[in-house]
DNA sequence: TATGAACCTTCCCACGATGGCAAAGTCAAG
DNA sequence: CTTGACTTTGCCATCGTGGGAAGGTTCATA
């Protein structure tokens, strides 16, 4: 029912092939939402302006908010992105930095696997030996239930 | 440099062998501030009250206090653990419910372990490719940099 | 030209679960 | 009575994201 396709809408104020929020959310993949909230917590420098007070993203701009996009996804945190984004651009960086800062996080992201996966070790011990039926006995509730930690199987836990 | 040891301080108000917030705190391993919180959410019910406003807690509230403990370090989110109440509770619940409870709740750890696992792979292999020495020269930045995705060894991204 | 759709702005609130701090009241022991 | 260890409530912070309100702007179309 759009006459007219969503990529012919907008194209900003056509300064200089700067776009706005809007089309810069699209172009990154990061939410104007977002946008705006990591330029308000300096994750990012402030936007450019028209006279209305539109914000206006040239390419660098967009590059940096993919950039953060990407580095988003990999789970780095906002903190690990400064860091990141700054030394991205300084061109006297030590790649040295970026790959400690990187094995951080791996080791982070080890520590918590590790947490989930032994947690769910534990639930499916627990959902094994439970029936699952009609009857109200269940091992599951006993051992959330239980007075201290009975080591059923042997694990200290 | 403590005379007293704390288990001899404050036995609370020695009324029915209740105790105030910090001793059950201690007896349950949830913090007093986690324990007003619980209470404050209707997670747990609104503790008993001495004549000067202290709460105080009985052994059954140690009993679910230690219920809760239990099943946050098991990752359970607060709603399953209200739902892992109501059944505890419940004298005619099926085992069923509370192992399907808990299959969606590994369901959505094997989920997550999953996506932090992907990361990690990603990461590791980015950051092998790093030499890691003074140069600038980094292929983490540069894959966060990417234009668009470069599926350097063949998988999708 | 006026209207309406689709955008943009700022500001506030929400989630998860937890911690911290401050001001004030209470209790028990010295 | 004073002192210290407790308790109370209340507000703020984290981390990353979403939702919505109230209002302004842009632009195409009727």
């Amino acid at each position: 029912m759009k006459p007219v396709p969503s990529s012919t809408v907008n194209t900003g104020t056509i300064h200089m092939g700067t776009v706005n929020i809007g089309d810069a959310a699209k172009a990154s993949g990061v939410s104007a939402k977002m946008i705006r909230h990591y330029e308000s917590i300096g994750l990012i420098p402030s936007a450019g302006r028209t006279e209305s007070g539109y914000r206006t993203y040239a390419e660098t701009d967009l590059h940096r908010l993919r950039f953060v996009k990407r580095a988003r996804a990999l789970g780095f945190s906002i903190k690990q992105i400064e860091a990141l984004l700054a030394l991205w651009g300084d061109r006297r960086r030590s790649s040295a930095k970026v790959k400690a800062l990187t094995q951080k996080h791996i080791d982070e992201l080890e520590g918590k696997i590790a947490e989930m996966q032994a947690m769910k070790q534990a639930l499916q011990q627990l959902a094994q030996q439970c029936h699952g039926d009609d009857r109200p006995d269940c091992p599951i509730l006993d051992d959330l239930a239980a007075e201290q930690n009975k080591s059923k199987t042997g694990h200290r836990c």
